[in-house]
DNA sequence: GGTAATTGTGGGTAATTGTGGGTAAAACAA
DNA sequence: TTGTTTTACCCACAATTACCCACAATTACC
């Protein structure tokens, strides 16, 4: 399970380092095959090894076609993703099109989140971050049942 | 389960003295594996032992991607979370990030919690303490039926 | 109260990591 | 083909981090 939290800087070239604490196990464990695709959730991007971005695509594959939100979220999460792979700096190329749709400038950031790396262009994250943290704050609003019982 | 209360200071480098009287349980019962992330409550720090972080990423893990609330609570708690080991002097490097989320200057201190340790600053934690010590005092308010019940 | 051990704190140094850029190969378009 | 753009691979520097060692302050013990 990945977790954890980094800045780093996407270079003029588009390419953006990845966390050395994470690379051994992306190699060893995946021959440094990525897959890096659209978050269709928040204007972020996805980064998954190969072997978990397989499993994502035959739930994905299940997904009714009859449904429109279903349909979106196939049309989107596989028509986006593309192969990437480490380069000898611990780097991957992030394409055009996607370092559009996240509106990643200079400076992003890298979240690990389970199977998956999640990356934000860094001034989208902290606006979302800051907006999330006032929500928990204030005790106003509903709150999911889920949440409730959830001891941390 | 952690409990007391201990103050201690941050160096120049960002690092941090557990107290002494846990290292030896820390070490003995994770390898000195700990992890550290946000507080979503509060300006402050969680520091879990590891194994009981996975029973928590075990919990973060179900919450569901199409609830909004749950989504940004595993992005958050995971997405901060970052792992960190004892190191010979018995200290652990808070990143950047965390510092200055929890406003860590000079000062701080730590609380036993259960399974966790809060980790604030000095002084925020003061006014935080007495701003509650006052709002308990006056009844007003509604407190819930959980509260109402509990002898102490 | 005095002495010894432990603990808290600071800092130096070496290794690692993040970042930028040069150059050559490859892909693409005219 | 030829010219242009994109991508892969390489090297180099700056910043950060891990690993030591050392001293001061505190605590425990006799």
């Amino acid at each position: 399970m990945f977790r954890g939290f980094g800045t780093l800087s996407v270079d003029s070239k588009g390419r953006l380092a990845v966390p050395s604490r994470y690379r051994e196990r992306l190699s060893s464990e995946t021959g440094g095959y990525l897959v890096l695709t659209l978050n269709p959730m928040d204007r972020s991007l996805w980064l998954y090894p190969l072997v978990e971005w397989e499993y994502i695509e035959t739930k994905l594959a299940e997904l009714s076609d009859f449904d429109k939100q279903g349909r979106r979220t196939k049309q989107m999460m596989r028509g986006y993703a593309s192969d990437c792979q480490l380069d000898a700096q611990g780097r991957i190329l992030i394409p055009q099109e996607l370092r559009d749709y996240a509106q990643l400038t200079k400076q992003a950031v890298i979240l690990g989140q389970g199977n998956k790396f999640e990356i934000w262009d860094e001034k989208a994250w902290r606006e979302q971050r800051d907006h999330w943290l006032e929500q928990i704050g204030d005790d106003s609003g509903e709150t999911s049942d889920a949440l409730k019982s959830l001891s941390l």
